[in-house]
Formats: structure tokens, C-alpha cells, sequence
DNA sequence: CCTACCGATCGGTAGG
DNA sequence: CCTACCGATCGGTAGG
């Protein structure tokens, strides 16, 4: 079993449980391998932590930052990080919803290298967002950056608490008068 | 100890820990109490859960709600919600950060009375907001009350992984401008 | 409210 | 990659 497939498992299984609740027992269990064959391809639960948070990383920016470079820099490819970003979300690229709200939410008080590279991961995001808010011309970019981002942070959370999947409708109704003004 | 005095330690640590990191062993110690002694004022940690769930949901109503009450109901009242909603967040109210942002992302993927609990806790809020939005005449009241709700949610999530005090001033602006139109 | 204990699971190690 | 094990901690119980 490569380390690229206990990953895959990792990512999917963190999305639901967490990634304190991402056990190496449990993911041995998913993947019928045993524990110490698990955890001899990290060496601790930090690094198995910290490898998840990367590919999960990797999993976004497949998903939604590599596609929008097509697009224009500026309010077009703005606008595919946001709709890539909701599409990511809706169609729930991580079976446990989106990864990153659920690993800022669970690591946001717990220093250490997790919380610093789950951070690190939203800071990216964030930044692009802004980046192409600026190159539109916008005269805040990372105000509008931030309103952008809590937007598709609370399409997820009312989708998977509510089970509303009019959510992401009011997400891309509320993107659209944004990039409007 | 009373059982008020175990939920107010109790929500304190689950806006830290999680909910169900809030072990029955951790706030024993930290209460300077047995396991079973506090185990035997609930019966199950379920009942820990959910009653810890209500308190909170008691410390929002009268950290936020009752207070804004003094407002004429409509825009006034919408606007005090939106203050009392970050100044409660801004000010830590709870240690760990928005309890109920935390309890969303945790519990959203599991299924059973205490993410029932969850969600009808924070249904009640949104239903206040789309309340007041409807009462001020806004012509899609749930659409502003999920947008008031996400710059929230974003703002405690932006304050506490990226530790910007200025989330809430960029929260505040987009407030504004949503209730200005 | 307490001590003392149960089986299960945790992260991690020894040795192969 | 495996079996077998370590001490710590989990939720919960017995008995007082």
C-alpha cells in the first residue's frame, strides 16, 4: 500500500472524524493493513497529520486553483475560484464536507505545526482570492477576499448542519451582488 | 458541586477541546472532582453533551438575544444582533473561540440528538435574524440572515486561525454595507 | 459524592 | 509490512 493511497483514505476519513479523530488504528482498520504498518510510513501521528493536511492541499488545488488558471487574471478568474470553490464544496469533494473548515475549526487553539500548516493552506487560498481581486481593481481586495471566502465557509456549514442544499444558492446568489458592485 | 457550576466548566471546555473532546475524565480534573462524580450527575456523556449544548445555548440568549430585545423589532433590533453576535465572539465569551461555529463543524457529520441539539440551536438563530430582516422589509429574509450568519462565522474563524483582530472590523464593513442597501 | 475496577482504544515500541 | 506488547486514557459500572 503507497503512502499516496493511505493518504487518499487519510484525507476522507479526517474530513469526517477530524484530524485528531483521524486514528491509526481506524485508518488501518479502512484500509486492512495493520497499525504499525500504518504508522511506520509517518513515524508519529503529527507527521501522518501534517501529510494529510498536504494532500488535501494538493486535492484543492487540482480541484479548484489549477482549472481557473485558464481564466483571465482578474474578475474572470475570480469568478471560477468562486464557482470552483462551491462546486468543490457541493458536490463534496471530501465525504465529511470541506476539509479546511472543519481543520481550522478543531485546530484554531491548538498551536503546533498542524494548526501552522492548516493555516498556512487558508492563508493561500485567501491570498489568490485577494491576488485576483486586486488585479480586478477592487479597491479593498482582501475585504472582499474575506467576505468571498466566509461566504463559501457558511454555504458548507448550512449545508451539512441543515441539509439545506439551497445553500449554495444563496452562496452564489450572495458572490454574484459582491462581484456586482 | 452543583450541576450549573460542572456546564459552565463544561462549555468552557468543549469550546477548547470539542465536544467530544470534552472527556467526562479531563473536566473531572479540572473541577478537582472524581470521574463518577461528575458522571453521576448525568448518567452518559451523551447527557453531558447535550446538557452542555443547552448551557451554551443559555449563555448565548442572554449574552446576545436578550439584550438586543430593548430594539424596536426590524432593522434596529437586526442591527443590535449583529453587534451583540461579534462583540460576544470578539470578547471570547467562550475561551475556545464561537462554540456553536466549533459544534457545527464537528457535529454536522453526526447523525443523533446531540447534532439534533446543534442544529436547532443555531435554526434559532438564523430564524431570529430572517425574524428581523422580514420585520425591516428586506425582500429575502433568510437570504440576509444566512449572509449576517456567514460574515460571523468567517470572522471567528478568520480571528482565531489567522489571529487578525481586524476580522471583525472587516465583518463589521460587510454588515454594513448588506444592511445598508 | 468516593475508590476501585472493567474492556476497549489510544499513540507508540520491540523485534522480526 | 507483521505480531505482540507497553502505559495512559476512554466511557461506564460496582459498591459504598
Amino acid at each position: 500500500m503507497s503512502r499516496e493511497a493511505i493518504l487518499e483514505r487519510a484525507v476522507d476519513l479526517a474530513s469526517l472524524e477530524g484530524l485528531e479523530g483521524l486514528t491509526i488504528g481506524r485508518l488501518a482498520g479502512e484500509l486492512e493493513m495493520s497499525k504499525s504498518g500504518v504508522f511506520a510510513n509517518f513515524g508519529s501521528k503529527r507527521e501522518l497529520q501534517l501529510a494529510t493536511v498536504q494532500a488535501a492541499a494538493e486535492r484543492f488545488v487540482a480541484d479548484v486553483i489549477a482549472p481557473a488558471q485558464e481564466a483571465q487574471a482578474g474578475l474572470p478568474r475570480l469568478r471560477r475560484y468562486c464557482e470552483g470553490y462551491l462546486a468543490h464544496m457541493e458536490r463534496a469533494a471530501f465525504p465529511g464536507g470541506c476539509f479546511w473548515a472543519a481543520a481550522s475549526a478543531e485546530f484554531d487553539d491548538r498551536p503546533g505545526p498542524v494548526r501552522d500548516a492548516v493555516r498556512e493552506g487558508i492563508a493561500a487560498w485567501l491570498g489568490e482570492l485577494a491576488a485576483q481581486a486586486r488585479e480586478a481593481g477592487m479597491d479593498d481586495p482582501e475585504q472582499a477576499a474575506f467576505e468571498l471566502w466566509a461566504v463559501g465557509l457558511g454555504a458548507n456549514a448550512y449545508r451539512r448542519l441543515l441539509g439545506d442544499e439551497a445553500a449554495f444558492d444563496r452562496a452564489r446568489r450572495a458572490i454574484e451582488e459582491r462581484l456586482a458592485e
